[in-house]
DNA sequence: TTAATATATGACCACCCGGTCATTTGCGTG
DNA sequence: CACGCAAATGACCGGGTGGTCATATATTAA
């Protein structure tokens, strides 16, 4: 279930331990730094092998960290397929709450990974090319659509929703609550960064009252938006 | 109404044009790179000086980077100022579209210091205390949260409405609009990036209608959240 | 045991960084 | 013109970077 990565013959031939060492060194390195910022010299010495000896595994440090990457995307992907087959026949609202849900297990569970798989969403670092982070955040989104799409077929949206842009801004809200989970700064003082399961729990329900009825009184009548 | 900089008495002296130069240097810099990752060296040699006279104007990469921030933060809390007393009798819908349109003007009026307002909240970049950036975080959020306030006293607002969390979510979305309207990859092809007055003006409509409503057809009588 | 091969190593490379400072330049004044 | 001072300059510093490679060490085969 940790289950380590291939890409690298040399390094898959590694003594497990060693290989584990390595990997948890990266991993450490990306997590705390970003990829521009990681330093392969810190992540050398924090492994305890040679700098020759990583760059026979990996020929640049690009090429370890697109690894490590693909391994949280893989993760981050099957989290989301079990959300959509533990919850497909749910209502729309539970199969929200089950998707943030999930999100906050995947942090509980991959501390490091979520920081650089989020931190790879966020940062719009140089060396990546705008397709494939486009194609990666345009991923969730679409897995929201595909939620919202098929609860309108059930009837359980308002007709005039855009499910395009809704979905997108939903995906907002979670990379938000998911962001602040494990980022101190962002939401101090409100019980979200680190939160208790009951902090979170308020969270997630004011999350998804807001998106149930939105915020304004039932009989307030005037449409005057736009 | 461009105005540039105090806080450095030797820089202030200049010939306005050498000023304005440096300046400029210093946003475009800043802007493309965010702090860390900004060359003071590159900065000069765009701005046309030497690199002795630049440490001379600022002590460190810092001060000059502080400056900068404090300019795109006193603008950016004059443009909340104007929506605050521009909207103050308005209904709460009304006012929270103002605030984005208001965004999105100040991205088209100060794309650069808008990147580097907007880097600086969401990097986490190291050498700022976190204090600081959750300060600036925090009075957003506040901005919100007041508005919030002001609507429920009116009765505007459900009573259940949680408006300390909702204007963090409210927040988030504000913040997502703004950034993707500035950046490439971050909603591809849905008419956000750069986006024309009538692209905007949906994606404004979209999100009120959220905001006001949720998304779920009005008779959907099961409360099973949570 | 010896020879051949696969892996480990860290000194080294070119390049970049933020910052310094002895020196030169330009200018206002007597 | 000559002086003195303020400002401009860029070579230079220590330290960091990702990456290389000749050499040393294990491992295996004969």
């Amino acid at each position: 279930m940790p289950a380590p990565i291939p890409k690298s013959k040399l390094f898959d031939k590694l003594a497990p331990e060693k290989k584990a060492k390595v990997y948890r060194a990266a991993l450490d390195e990306f997590a705390a730094h970003g990829y521009r910022n990681a330093s392969m010299n810190q992540l050398v010495k924090s492994a305890g092998i040679s700098k020759g000896s990583l760059f026979q595994y990996f020929k640049t440090k690009r090429a370890l960290f697109d690894v490590v990457v693909e391994n949280a995307v893989d993760l981050v992907k099957a989290y989301l397929r079990r959300v959509r087959n533990d919850t497909f026949h749910a209502p729309v609202l539970k199969r929200m709450e089950k998707l943030i849900r999930s999100g906050f297990k995947f942090i509980d569970e991959h501390p490091l990974l979520a920081r650089i798989y989020f931190h790879l969403l966020l940062s719009g670092e140089a060396p990546f090319s705008t397709e494939k982070i486009s194609l990666l955040r345009m991923q969730s989104v679409q897995f929201i659509a595909d939620i919202l799409s098929t609860a309108r077929d059930r009837g359980e949206l308002r007709e005039s929703i855009d499910i395009e842009k809704t979905a997108f801004l939903i995906n907002s809200l979670l990379e938000t609550l998911l962001r602040s989970y494990y980022t101190e700064f962002l939401a101090s003082g409100m019980g979200l960064y680190h939160g208790n399961s009951e902090q979170i729990d308020e969270w997630i329900a004011a999350t998804l009252s807001l998106l149930k009825s939105g915020m304004t009184s039932p009989n307030d009548g005037e449409d005057n938006a736009i």
